[in-house]
DNA sequence: TCAATTAGTCAGAAATTCTTGACTACCCGC
DNA sequence: GCGGGTAGTCAAGAATTTCTGACTAATTGA
């Protein structure tokens, strides 16, 4: 069935924890905090996952307005995803829930 | 694959993310902060919802202490569920999480 | 006794998510 | 041109999660 942007309208705590939530955003999120990150940098960071994997979850992690993409150019061309204004207003709450954990 | 209680050890706030997180566990989160809640309530309050999908979040949140289970001998016998000592001690997170939204 | 409500469990199908591997496209060095 | 690194996309199958419907079992009221 598709699901036509039918949003979980009563419960506001829930967009926020899809948003972090998942089998790979958490750990993109972490190594986000730390400063810029590139696609293939993740995945060989991120043992056991696919390109495909990480790939959506940067996209949906960018749409949320999470993490922001920047093309560097250089000799290679690089990529690189930092941490947006509201993913950087998210850092205390991330921390929280580290420490309560 | 069995994943053979394999934990995400490199990130603390995953483990948290997993436990708050899912289809309906933030709603069911959401309701028992205003008081006890019954299995057959759960169901019909949440839309589209299944016994067994209720079933088994309940049955993670009270693994997990989010929620404690209580037997109430009535007539017709009842079964409640409340939360936990952590459970209470999520709600700031969890208004915080409602709040940026 | 029959139907209804309580709280579930179980098996099978459907939906979603993830991994694997092949492939594109650009740039660089040899 | 060839190999290797950059950043992906795509299709197919596997794994996980969820829904549906049938069923259990105790209690209660008609």
């Amino acid at each position: 069935m598709e699901n036509t942007e039918e949003g979980q309208g009563q419960c506001p705590a829930e967009t926020l924890l899809k948003q972090l939530a998942g089998k790979w955003k958490p750990q993109i999120f972490r190594i986000a905090l730390a400063g810029p990150v590139r696609f293939n940098a993740l995945l060989r960071q991120l043992d056991g996952s696919s390109k495909q994997a990480i790939a959506s979850a940067l996209k949906e992690m960018e749409e949320q307005q999470l993490i922001e993409k920047q093309v560097i150019k250089l000799k290679p061309l690089h990529i690189e995803y930092i941490l947006s204004e509201r993913g950087r207003s998210l850092i205390p709450i991330f921390r929280q829930l580290e420490h309560l954990a």
